[in-house]
DNA sequence: CTAATTTCGCAACTCAGTTGCATTAGTACA
DNA sequence: TGTACTAATGCAACTGAGTTGCGAAATTAG
């Protein structure tokens, strides 16, 4: 059970993400290793690789799913409660490591947070 | 430009939305309406609704579109910046009446926030 | 009542994400 | 090093949310 092998697939996507810190849409990374491997595989290795902690999901402004890689996570402890910044210009995403505070609700049970702040990124801001 | 006819449809859109005062995904609503009207007619009158200031619209946890109704807001100024809470076992939204602070980003102009808390809601814990 | 225009229903489509199944390739162990 | 077990992959077909184009129906102004 949640044995993960070492195949050239999980290698390439690992590589993707040690090399550029930075966020990837599924949809990004499925263009990128596009003639290496089918979609299917991509999407069945990043539920392994999140699910074994080496990367982070959340969903970006468009509804659709991104990845990056944890700093600090693992299988058990998954401490993916910082906020993420996307361009509305570029799409691009950043993940911000910086606390948010979010008050206590009174009945209510607060497991994670998605917090996405959305604008323009330096690039991008004329 | 951007008038809004009162159609039965619309009517009946805003009714839900008035009478019980909780956000809606908009599959939710679809089936709610079903009979009554397309779901083609669903997304948009919740297109000019949300343009018009009447509505809101969020992401839920599964990157599905949700929509609730507007406290304050208008076509021009839409103060939208407020949280949701969704459960992670019954799947309701709950819109938080709370404030969040963002820590200021160098370089960066965030124009909107999407903020949502996932866990357990006051029926389902326990 | 009529004309201008918005809105609606329908069907067909797009696209992200999933599933089932047969095949391939890691891995452990002799 | 070979073999057997099982995880991982590719493929094709599917699901389901959301969109688009267009002709028909409904709303509003005059």
């Amino acid at each position: 059970m949640g044995v993960i092998r070492k195949t050239k697939a999980v290698t390439t996507v690992l590589n993707i993400f040690e090399n550029k810190n930075e966020a990837k849409s599924v949809v990004s990374l499925i263009e990128l290793v596009k003639g290496d491997m089918n979609k299917t595989t991509v999407y069945r290795i990043l539920d392994r690789l999140e699910q074994d902690g080496f990367i982070h999901s959340f969903n970006g402004k468009d509804g659709l799913k991104w990845y990056a890689k944890c700093n600090g996570c693992s299988a058990h402890k998954h401490s993916d409660k910082h906020p993420h910044f996307q361009c509305k210009e570029c799409d691009k995403v950043e993940c911000l490591s910086l606390e948010v505070n979010i008050p206590i609700l009174k009945n209510h049970k607060v497991d994670s947070t998605d917090i996405l702040l959305i604008g323009q990124c330096e690039s991008c801001s004329v």
